[in-house]
DNA sequence: TTGAAAGCGGTACCAG
DNA sequence: CTGGTACCGCTTTCAA
């Protein structure tokens, strides 16, 4: 019994001996329909396997309950788990996800281009890869545009993000005040503003306290660069007493090339701080010291931002800064003076 | 300039003075129209930022280039990779992805009739959750389905997967040739097939060589399983020399609560094996001896499967299997002997 | 409440 | 190659 036609609104109602208005209705939650009718329509429709075409429904009402989610490589976990909050979330406010992979080389202009042509109602940029062009394309035909940790000196897009700068800089003071006086830096993506804002909060800090970050390399946000940043760092001329990842995954990285390639105890001999607060960071093998972004909650913002602006594409836009916390765990050191 | 209401083809083709019928073809890659009338039409689509309608195309073309992905926890890392893949492959095909959470006590019926309703191109389903139910109703529309590592016995539904009871043979040989004769089991979800196919190779071999499973107990595929799993397994009876973890996640929980809980010696005291190969069984903490999923090669697999499938509906369905490979590394015991 | 008819933004067939 | 026209499946006035 293979269709190879689905049914229609007409053949439902057809069948039902009804109206075109009548089937539609009856499927709308606030359809002015009798009971009666609508049973009979949706007895007829079950019939006829007939499900509305929500593609041909949103040609006249101008929503597609569709929002586009833009990230960079999912299988990082940070990345990961926000896309696993948005989708759930916006499942939840009876939306669905058209899911975007930024690949590396990829203009992002074509994949907005693309993005639009789907008509979705809004769009959600979690990746790193993009900024500008975006808010500028969608603002033109009026689709609502949230940045994940992103900003852009743009007025009308919305955003929310971690304070960046002011968690390098609680980093700085936690290092410092624990002892600290030579430390390390290893950076992500150079071009992200992410890393940047981490490095700039935890460099100034450093320097007000009259500490010296003696080794700096440029990582790329994942496992191995933490790794192989660590490397750089351990054989370089100055061996730091501490060294902050801009990234959890690179400081889980740069915590076991400590240990199992250079055989050093962390944090007796080094102290590895990160950024985020993963699962992993808090992994007996880990004890990663970080700062915690609070996902759910930052999640949650950009949603009810979102929303907002969809149900009032005229309402002012806003940019939202959650202060991250401190977690502190074994991979630092410290100080007996406490 | 906020305009509240986007250009159509009828727009662009009042504006350039030529038909909607140019307007189409000159966005269409086989339309048959010049160079010439081309160059009028993007002119003035550019110029009142026209973008043709995916969806009202897909009204008529009956195409949507849309597909569903049904899955699991995302923020789960071997999920994360998988939809990763999928994602990627899907673009490169000119494809756009509807991702799909199943959230856990969500009835898979309503997602299924959810996704329908967008008139997806086929569906891909990742999740652990979901099965026959699927099967049925996506084929009685005619939408193409790719089970990917589940499996049910339905005729008409293309599937891969690994070899899960292959792999659970293969571990069970590894363990008892290297000296082992008294091993424990820590499951997945109970009703995951994947997990009880694992063990059902795991066992039965583990039997024919005549050693035993001393300790079994039920986990959830989560890290925190995992590791109350070992507990669990470690206070027991009988203790285990080596226990073997359905998947990579519980192993490394495993491994970190024998370590750090209980202060033993992995691989001395005990050893561990897991199931997937994710990318931090291969960290330096870990170095997790486990059966490896060719995730790229399963993806692109799946992914033929389901193309072969829209572009001819009536084409016999396929159920791939692909052998998982042995990855021995320090988790394990090696006993002398060799 | 119910039905008829006019589109929503495109595509495809047809004649020229 | 180009334009006219019917129609995809649904929602939404507007009358009845």
């Amino acid at each position: 019994m293979t269709r190879t036609k689905r049914a229609s609104s007409t053949d439902v109602a057809r069948l039902a001996g009804v109206s075109q208005s009548a089937v539609s209705r009856a499927f709308s939650a606030k359809g002015a329909i009798s009971d009666q009718l609508r049973q009979k329509v949706r007895a007829a429709a079950l019939q006829l396997g007939y499900r509305p075409n929500a593609l041909a429904s949103s040609l006249i009402t101008n929503r597609t309950n569709m929002i586009a989610l833009m990230t960079g490589d999912i299988a990082n976990p940070h990345y990961a788990r926000t896309i696993n909050a948005f989708s759930l979330g916006l499942q939840e406010r009876g939306l669905h996800v058209l899911l975007i992979s930024l690949v590396d080389g990829q203009k992002v202009e074509d994949a907005v281009e693309e993005v639009l042509r789907y008509r979705v109602d809004g769009v959600i940029v979690i990746s790193a890869a993009l900024s500008a062009e975006v808010g500028e394309a969608c603002q033109q035909v009026g689709v609502p545009v949230v940045l994940y940790n992103r900003y852009v000196k743009q007025p009308n897009v919305c955003s929310v993000r971690i304070e960046n700068s002011d968690g390098g800089r609680r980093i700085a003071d936690f290092l410092v005040d624990e002892g600290h006086q030579r430390v390390g830096f290893i950076s992500g993506t150079p071009v992200d503003p992410t890393s940047a804002d981490r490095e700039e909060g935890f460099t100034r800090r450093i320097a007000q306290r009259g500490a010296e970050i003696v080794a700096r390399v440029e990582g790329g946000f994942d496992f191995d660069s933490g790794r192989s940043g660590f490397a750089q760092i351990w054989t370089g001329q100055r061996q730091p007493s501490a060294v902050f990842c801009a990234s959890d995954l690179m400081a889980l990285g740069a915590l076991d090339a400590a240990r199992h390639d250079f055989g050093l105890d962390v944090p007796q001999d080094v102290s590895i701080v990160g950024f985020d607060d993963l699962p992993a960071a808090a992994w007996p093998s880990y004890q990663l010291t970080t700062i915690r972004q609070p996902v759910e909650a930052m999640v949650k913002t950009g949603l009810d931002l979102l929303m907002a602006r969809i149900n009032d594409p005229s309402a002012t836009t806003q940019t939202v800064l959650i202060p991250g916390e401190l977690v502190v765990r074994s991979s630092t050191r410290t100080s007996g003076a406490g």
